[in-house]
DNA sequence: GACGATATACCGGTAACCGATATAAGATGT
DNA sequence: ACATCTTATATCGGTTACCGGTATATCGTC
C-alpha cells in the first residue's frame, strides 16, 4: 500500500485537535472508544459501537467520519491484506479522546447532579 | 400532510423523545444539563455553559437549539415580565436528560477503560 | 447460482451548528 | 448628554455532519 499522497493535516497546530474532533461529538466519539481497544475496520466498528453503545451507526456517517478523522491525524490506516481496512488510534487521538471523554463526564455528571438534587422537576 | 407553518409538535410519540434530542445532542446536552438546576433564560444559559462545561454556545445556535427543544416538549417557557425569556425542563426532558446523561457516561466510561488498557497509546 | 452476511464507497437531502448582524434596554464613565 | 459596555433576544446565510439508500464486490452455504 503506497500511501504517497499525505492526508495534509486539516489544521497545522496539533493542539487544535483536543478540543475539535469535529463540531459534533457523537460518532466520532463512538469510534474513537472503539478503536482504544485495538485496530478495527469499519464493518467491525458498528458492530463494536452497537453492542457497547447500541448504537446503530449508518454508513455514510461512519466513512465520512473515517476520513474525517484521519484527515484530522487522530486514526490512521494499518496494512491489510484482505478487502478490510483498518485504523488504529494515533498519540494525538488517544489524548484528544481522553480530554473530550473526560469533558463529557464531567457535563454529565454536573447534569445528573443536578437532576438528582431537584426534586420532581420544579 | 404539507409543511405549513403549523406548529405541528414535531414528535406525536412521546418515548421517542428519549433516543431523540436532537440528531446531535451536543449543545442541546449542554442546555438541558443546565435547566435541570432551575429555570434560566437564554443568555444566563450561555454564561452557565460557559462556566460549567467550558464551553460557548453561538446565538443562533442557543435560540434554535431552545425552539427546537421546546417543539421537542423538553423544555417549556415560563412567564416574564421583563426582556428575559426564561425556560424549564419538563418531566420529559428530566427524563431525556438523564436517559441521555447515563448512555453519555457509559460510553465515556467504556472509552477511558479501553484508553487506561491500552499502555503506553503508541 | 441464489442468497445472506461481510465490507467499503458514493450520493442526495436534511438540518444542526456557527458567525455575523440587528435591535434594544440598562448600567457606567466622562 | 453621549459614548460604551453588558445584558438580552432574534434572524439570516453558509457550512458540513449526519442519515438513508444504493451500488459494488467477496465470501460462505444451501
Amino acid at each position: 500500500m503506497a500511501r504517497t499522497e499525505t492526508p495534509q493535516t486539516d489544521e497545522p497546530t496539533r493542539s487544535k485537535a483536543l478540543s475539535t474532533f469535529g463540531r459534533y461529538a457523537g460518532p466520532a466519539t463512538l469510534i474513537l472508544s472503539s478503536l482504544a481497544d485495538g485496530t478495527k475496520h469499519g464493518y467491525a466498528l458498528t458492530k463494536d459501537i452497537e453492542e457497547f453503545a447500541d448504537v446503530r451507526i449508518a454508513p455514510g456517517t461512519l466513512y465520512e467520519a473515517l476520513a474525517r478523522l484521519e484527515r484530522q491525524g487522530l486514526i490512521e490506516p494499518v496494512e491489510s491484506h484482505d478487502r478490510r481496512r483498518p485504523y488504529r488510534l494515533t498519540a494525538d487521538g488517544a489524548l484528544a479522546l481522553r480530554a473530550h471523554l473526560d469533558s463529557q463526564r464531567r457535563v454529565a455528571d454536573v447534569g445528573l447532579r443536578r437532576l438528582a438534587s431537584s426534586t420532581g422537576t420544579g
